[in-house]
DNA sequence: TCAATATGGTAAAAGCATTTACCTACATTG
DNA sequence: CAATGTAGGTAAATGCTTTTACCATATTGA
């Protein structure tokens, strides 16, 4: 029966009007403009029929599509990237818009290929997402394309979503110290050499300053930075088991992500210590290894969902340039032993930390 | 300059023809229909205009949108729905189409919902991927639009991609037996109960047969089989725990799936025993856990990526229905001990595994 | 020389929704 | 009575591409 589609020709043609009034009827604000009983006519048989506009053909007319171009260096790849898509995905849905979502693995002529594919279909704005670079580099696009960078900055396109690492990196040492923990912290993973990888080397430099004024404003100080260049659990256990012997005075290990303090959790148990007894533990990312860590990781998350809505809710905004961070999560497991949380200092990390995540609530409005 | 997008009007102003013959000098399959001089200057034109035709209007007169829709319950939630999402993307991409991505965390109103978004766009056909249910219901679609399901199968649409399950079974049980490990062997997580989670119930009835079968066909048989409902690593942990100090004859474990056997890692390692020399365990799925173990987990993939390949392939060729199964990928690392590979049972085992694999270079055509 | 057939092209319709400009019929106002 | 409004509606243009049907002109064959 519903052998072809229904056109608006047709729902006019049922309703006894013109095309021209079924649209009006369908589209226009001012409801008074025609009869109650056109209205009824028109309603029923867009019912009946089960009419639904063609977009490509409104597409055609009012440049609008209800479409968004998702073009990401690499989704898949990195186990983190499909959050900032949900997270987009989501907004999207929310806004009656739908998503074209391609990849370019990075390569510049594959990024021009996708950005003239979306193009082509007319989408109401571009959300750029990357994993890898930080400074995007993109082709030159009409002046009247809408675009975002997630995850990314670009001397080009002025409005980008990012995580807030410094605060991010500031929650971390709070969390340590609200627990009491004041001195034996050490800081595993970091790495203050110039790095040709511009996206970590952005990402790693606000972490750490974070961590380092924290730090510095609770008047505590770090026992030890122990540097290393990849963030794989071989090198988190490599340095945490080297520092465990050289240093029977360490309490706590700050790790700059998660994979490090998986290899820290091994090297902690080879040597009879209990996490979040023992000996205490934060990290980044929330990686899905966290979870899976007995006694639980406790660690400063990467927003990627919260930075998928972001991010299209600035698109379709007319929301101007500038930087937008997201407050990391703090995500709290097991991974933290209490000592003395009635110190002033203690009391003054919380109460930093409280107000960092109030400050959140507040600014992010995203649920 | 480039304020205005150029139309194929343009073009043909530019070039000194009319629309007509633009159109048919950039489609047109006969490059003899016109004159050399007029391919030339109609060629001209669209380079140096930068023309790209605007695929909705397209669209509205071939009925044919160069976009697919990529409808799933989720991506993003369970960690390994990205590649499937990969394999379509590039899938699409090199057959020259672009793909709508939604997600309808499985709720019928939303699915609708998604089916009309894509629909309302023209889409050249649908992939329903999933990874939860097994059995979808679906809306009912035009006669004409393709459908693929992708790691589902559904009574209205008879073309679906899946895991081979039962072949990754055999090989889980060719790989212990192909090092020598004949007898001992423990299955740790299966779970014959009938249950109302359609989708693990049909994947694990289908990857147990397997195993089971090719026990059988080795002439071996099962030590024991530890039944359990989450897999989830506390489990794994708890059932091999139990089993190591009531059995300790057993050699090998089968798990199934890897968090299971990151379980059982750490049951074996509190027990003294060290994973691929004292003790073997190969499991199911390749999760990205599974190569930060150590020592690695020798593992039988989700062949995810390749799945979503296929389902892309098969959606825009005219591909019959049926059952396509893709080959599970037998990713070895270190978690199985080498003991006597030249009796005639691991040899029967290799060449079988071997044959396996051959007949998957031979069936799947994706690189 | 007439008819047939290439050769190289074009006008116009179709596909679908939106929007501008206009039209009719009636009522109101001065 | 003429002028003005207004309520309710429509014809036709527009956005862009593809495609059908048709047109000249020149060449060839008989």
């Amino acid at each position: 029966m519903a052998s072809k589609r229904a056109t608006l020709a047709d729902v006019a043609r049922l309703a006894g009007t013109s095309p021209t009034t079924a649209s009006l009827i369908l589209n226009g604000k001012p409801d008074t403009r025609f009869s109650a009983d056109a209205h009824r006519r028109v309603h029923d048989a867009v019912a009946q029929l089960g009419y639904r506009p063609n977009m490509g053909a409104r597409a055609l007319r009012t440049d609008r599509s209800l479409t968004i171009g998702f073009i990401s260096d690499v989704v898949a790849t990195t186990r983190f990237a499909s959050g900032l898509i949900r997270g987009a995905l989501e907004e999207a849905e929310k806004a009656g818009h739908v998503m074209l979502v391609l990849e370019t693995g990075g390569d510049p002529a594959r990024q021009d290929e996708a950005v003239g594919a979306v193009l082509d279909r007319q989408v109401d704005g571009i959300v750029f997402a990357t994993m890898r670079a930080r400074e995007l580099v993109m082709p030159s696009l009409p002046e009247s394309t809408r675009v975002v960078m997630l995850n990314a900055t670009s001397p080009q396109f002025g409005l980008s979503v990012l995580p807030d690492e410094e605060s991010g990196g500031r929650s971390a040492v709070d969390l340590l110290a609200a627990a009491g923990h004041t001195e034996g912290i050490a800081l595993i993973g970091q790495n203050d050499e110039v790095e040709d990888d511009l996206f970590r080397s952005a990402t790693v430099a606000r972490r750490v300053h974070g961590l380092r004024s924290e730090v510095k404003a609770l008047g505590l100080s770090l026992l030890t930075e122990e540097s290393c260049w990849e963030w794989e659990p071989e090198n988190g256990y490599r340095l945490t088991a080297e520092l465990l012997d050289r240093r029977p005075d360490v309490t706590s290990l700050l790790c700059m992500n998660d994979r490090l303090a998986f290899g820290a959790y091994q090297a902690c148990q080879e040597r009879g210590l209990t996490v979040g007894r023992d000996i205490s533990i934060v990290s980044f990312d929330n990686d899905e290894l966290a979870a899976y860590l007995r006694p639980g990781l406790t660690t400063i998350g990467l927003p990627h969902e919260a930075m998928g809505h972001q991010a299209v809710q600035l698109l379709l905004s007319e929301a101007a340039p500038g930087e937008r961070l997201i407050e990391m999560p703090v995500v709290e497991r097991s991974s933290i032993s209490v000592g003395d949380t009635e110190s002033s200092t203690a009391l003054l990390a919380r109460e930093r930390l409280d107000a960092r995540r109030k400050h959140a609530r507040d600014t992010i409005p995203t649920p």
